[in-house]
DNA sequence: CGAATGCTTCGGCCGGGACCGAAACGCCGG
DNA sequence: CCGGCGTTTCGGTCCCGGCCGAAGCATTCG
């Protein structure tokens, strides 16, 4: 067995306070520096400090030093699944007992945000939704796939998958249990390839001091127009 | 957010080794007494009562009392892959640094046994390669699928899918990462049908006091045959 | 009906670890 | 070369939570 105390010691790792909100201020996929992470997690630096060097010794976390600030980031796409996995289990089964009170920073986090190294949020359920619909993509509990007209989609899009992702047979994707809206977005390389294609082309960018992404003016159109979605 | 507050909690609660102990225990999918679990943390009765209730009620465990026992099982199927999540991460990238000390009872459990509701061990393993081989399903780190082949050798296997899996487009299944074989095996509907269509056959039984299962000589011909499996 | 079994509740002990203040270390700027 | 800033290390305090012994309920059996 992967010894249950390896177990044991990777939960325990993510279940302090602190440390959970390090790792969930990280799921985004940007790397931050100790200095936010000690903000975010609201404990002192030296603190952080700590906390940071044990989640990277264990291997949750991976370092990268610039000047006189260091990088921390998600060490791999497993620990994000990882992190996905609770998330969707401490959402709970029936999390809505009706409308929590959200203000507007969770506002434009539900909208649209990364989720790790995919999109998350009402945006991109609607642009799952609409691919199924159309018969893009197909997507179960178990996993999901890209068809014909889907890659036909794609490539008209200019989102290009890897040869690697296509050479054996169908192109897969994975889907990821958003959240806020407790329905399936599109993970895997597929959903990579959407994200970073939409950053790539403009069409949405970070916000600033913040897991939410915007939708610019010129993203919005492009958007509503190969998706066939209307943007509120 | 699922306010990091409550992913903490949930981490936290896998993060003590008893519970860990016991958790693993129950990935085997079977409802285990109190008693039972005790004994698998090593710890007295007294003690893990006090723990089963803190994850009854935070609803990773469900109770069923039969007489004066009180059986305890995973809650739902997230569960169980939250837990392998964290398992494919703690087991660590690089885990095998020479062949590991493993006894008889641990070669059992490498050789074959239950992963929540599929199969897993190198059975399960070398039975997803072949059907690999063969075309019969496509598996990927994002997903995977039952091809057409796949459909008529479960069909004339008589492992029926059920309807509900079958009706919108393909039959997907979902990897899931051996932690003994460090290899994916078929997990998914379809994985939980080829396990319990094993049990039903008499091909597989599960061994009294352990999570491994056994394959039965009638099960040894009818797996080879119908997989062109050489078990040794 | 009383004894044995499985499980739970209560009370008290004790250790691990989270936290911060103070101070040392590297890195950049002037 | 020296002062500011981001980060880490050290030391000490304090509290949370796991653990068991003893006792209390429920259930089954003789």
């Amino acid at each position: 067995m992967p010894s249950t105390a390896a177990f044991a010691e990777t939960a325990a790792l993510m279940g302090d306070p602190a440390r959970a909100s390090m790792l969930t201020a990280l799921m985004d996929g940007r790397a931050l520096t100790a200095g936010e992470l000690a903000l975010a997690a609201g404990i002192t630096p030296q603190t952080a400090s700590g906390h940071l060097g044990r989640l990277a010794t264990a291997g949750l976390l991976s370092v990268e030093r610039q000047g006189r600030h260091r990088y921390y980031r998600l060490a791999s796409p497993a620990i994000a699944r990882m992190l996905e996995g609770i998330m969707a289990v401490a959402a709970g089964p029936a999390d809505p007992p009706g409308p929590v009170r959200v203000g507007p920073r969770d506002h434009a986090l539900r909208q649209a945000r990364t989720c790790y190294d995919h999109l998350a949020g009402r945006l991109a359920v609607a642009m799952a939704d609409r691919m199924v619909e159309r018969g893009q993509i197909e997507l179960s509990p178990d996993g999901g796939a890209v068809t014909e007209a889907g890659a036909r989609f794609l490539q008209e899009l200019g989102i290009g998958l890897e040869p690697a992702a296509r050479r054996r047979g169908r192109v897969f994707c994975r889907p990821c249990l958003d959240w806020s809206e407790r329905r399936p977005h599109i993970a895997g390389a597929v959903g990579a390839a959407l994200c970073s294609g939409c950053f790539a082309r403009g069409w949405l960018r970070r916000v600033e001091g913040s897991r939410a992404v915007a939708i610019t003016p010129g993203g919005r159109l492009a958007l509503e127009r190969a998706f066939g979605l209307e943007l509120g």
